[in-house]
DNA sequence: AATAAAGTCTATTTAAATAGTAGTCTTTTT
DNA sequence: AAAAAGACTACTATTTAAATAGACTTTATT
């Protein structure tokens, strides 16, 4: 399952992606229209903004905007700040790897491989969605979420 | 990820899988075999017999073995057994769908359907492996897990 | 019939991860 | 200088997963 902070993250994102023609929004108003606890956004968007898919701006009439265009943010690279790892087992991860401590031997393991193709069935969907592709849906009166 | 009930779970169906020539196999004995914490196996072996992939005999001389040829034991059913719903947002399960409580205005979220593609792309993979695959790989010095 | 060897079932405890909160510091604008 | 923002770190609470405990039931053996 996705955590909150995920899911608050991608819609964040996708109200920022929403607020481009405006300027830069403030934490506690996109706190209060997503309705995500404040000091939690705070965090998230920090990560985002480290990960270099936002920009902020201190002091009066600061805010947050995005730093990308939003049709070059991936829903992959989302997940990878806020959750970690794609792959449902360590040892199928591309980008965090680790060995499985339930398993002594890994060359007598039979289920790494299985875990890897859906590691990478998930990842040929997460990584050609965009936030822009999220926005568009939005507006299409596509039954979501 | 995966946790270690399902990750047990699969390997005791493996392991039974293996002893399908043999007596039924207790608990005890598939506990240490395995590393699994025997209490914590017993629940699961428990469910998975609930769910009628497993047959038990108590009493003396009893234990547990397969109750479905093991070509015919998938690992999505296993997944749902011990872990629940395969997509990752609860409105993108087939099984177990639920509202998404971040979620004020389904017909306005964007990422359902996102989610419901990586639903579809996981249970092509997992509905199309079996216990008897995951068998057959082991032996085939695949490097696994 | 008695005993021992198994599994059954439910409740509880422990541990880990997620979610959320608090507070102080820094930068920028007015 | 003051106020309005974000930055950063530490802490607390809640939830979920993992593990443990114990009393009960069934079956085989003697």
């Amino acid at each position: 399952m996705l955590s909150k902070k995920t899911k608050y993250a991608i819609k964040a994102l996708v109200a920022l992606g929403k607020n481009v023609e405006n300027p830069p929004m403030q934490i506690v108003r996109l706190a209060e229209q997503e309705m995500i606890p404040r000091k939690f956004l705070e965090q998230i968007l920090l990560d985002l903004r480290n990960a270099g898919y936002l920009y902020s701006k201190k002091g009066a009439g600061g805010g947050y905007s995005l730093n990308k265009n939003a049709a070059d943010i991936y829903l992959v690279d989302i997940l990878r700040i806020t959750d970690g790892p794609i792959a449902m087992v360590p040892c199928a991860s591309l980008k965090f790897y680790r060995k499985c401590d339930e398993c002594h031997d890994e060359k007598t393991c039979g289920i790494r491989k299985t875990f890897i193709d859906v590691r990478d069935a998930t990842l040929e969907v997460l990584s050609k969605t965009s936030v822009a592709d999220v926005i568009a849906r939005e507006s299409n009166g596509e039954m979501m979420f």
